[in-house]
DNA sequence: CCGCATCCGTTTCGATACTG
DNA sequence: CAGTATCGAAACGGATGCGG
């Protein structure tokens, strides 16, 4: 059992307090977030996370870590960075993040162009709005504003995660914000979308997780 | 869409960061917790919440009301007091409680002296820990502290409502506490429970809802 | 009593500057 | 790159007051 932190936490014997006494505090399921798919770096949480403050930054990881939900790893040379993970208990959150995103999903309209949009929540949002066919198993591969990630369907389930995929039967590359409209089937900038591959396959991401009128 | 809300929106397109702008403040999904075993006068919630502050309280009510996930609701005379209650939209945060839940259980130990346990929370964590036979079809009634549940298993699937049922097997008596240390294997004070009904439809419920050593 | 509103000391957060 | 240090602003906790 881990003990309630102190002077914040609910103080109640209850399994959702429990939880929200680990998981409650501002900007703490947002980097569990990021972590989910794959290590991170600092830099690279900071990126992904507008607006949070370096020092909460750090004190957020150092809680996480303290319960156990995220371990921090050193790279060996030559790389000589230090990543931050999910452990196995920090892994049993997917069904805390899928449950919220999947309330939020239904919330986001349009990006406004103010507001950051971030390649790591548009490739997690993926997970939550397939509705291709159910047979459909198929790699793809994704590179939005530089960063990669493998968006893997099989029959009904999808998984994403950092890095290029070998066997991908299509690549986008494009950034974070023109995927976004694509999806949700906006007009894009000219020349802002690359597609390396198998077009029919590109039709199929498309339809499998494209946001329109499917209600 | 329901636009992001003021100052401390995280301002990010992103569905987890969306839903943690409605949910993501102090004390917001412990109120939805309470919410979710039916409606509840302001002075029921600020019972079941130790610590919460009376405005505190007051502007998370107008905050989900502002959201549409919460109603406020006067009851007609004679008993002329208001209810809040989850409206249609709010009972879909259903999935988010549970997985909080589940989450959260496996950090329950014992109930510490001075740590409230609310009938609540108890009840509710009763729909997490179900482990009976898959088949069985009964009621069961719990009055803690004074405030009567109706438990339905029902081949499998476990719901909770306030309100006593009228067809229960058996009904147990006691506080919310003495129930977490019988469900718990430990020894309770003596005459702190009363068992109405069917002897042996109370050790089924035991037998269904205990957290013994089954692991 | 119920359903809040007001006040005030404490804690947390946001923003930015700075360092090994 | 990966954090500390600092400081004003906002949120929170606790007590108290008040009209129906």
């Amino acid at each position: 059992m881990i003990a309630p932190r102190g002077k914040r936490s609910y103080r109640e014997y209850c399994a959702i307090a429990r939880s929200l006494d680990l998981l409650g505090q501002r900007w703490t399921l947002l980097i569990v977030r990021d972590l989910f798919l794959g290590p991170q770096r600092y830099s690279d949480l900071l990126a992904g996370l507008p607006g949070i403050a370096t020092d909460l930054l750090t004190a957020r990881l150092r809680t996480l870590e303290a319960d156990g939900l995220v371990r921090r790893r050193e790279l060996p040379p030559p790389a000589h960075t230090t990543v931050y993970e999910l452990t196995e208990s920090g892994r049993r959150l997917g069904p805390v993040i899928r449950a919220l995103g999947e309330v939020g999903l239904e919330l986001l309209g349009t990006p406004a162009p103010d507001e950051p949009v971030n390649p790591g929540p548009v490739v997690m949002s993926l997970m939550l709005s397939f509705h291709g066919d159910p047979d459909l198993v198929e790699t793809y591969g994704l590179e939005l504003d530089g960063q990669e990630f493998g968006v893997v369907v099989d029959r009904g389930t999808v998984r994403s995660e950092r890095g290029a995929p070998s066997d991908a039967a299509v690549t986008l590359r494009t950034d974070a914000r023109t995927l976004v409209l694509l999806l949700r089937g906006e007009p894009i900038p000219e020349g802002a979308l690359k597609v390396d591959g198998d077009a029919a396959a590109f039709d199929r991401f498309v339809a499998a997780f494209a946001h329109d009128g499917r209600s």
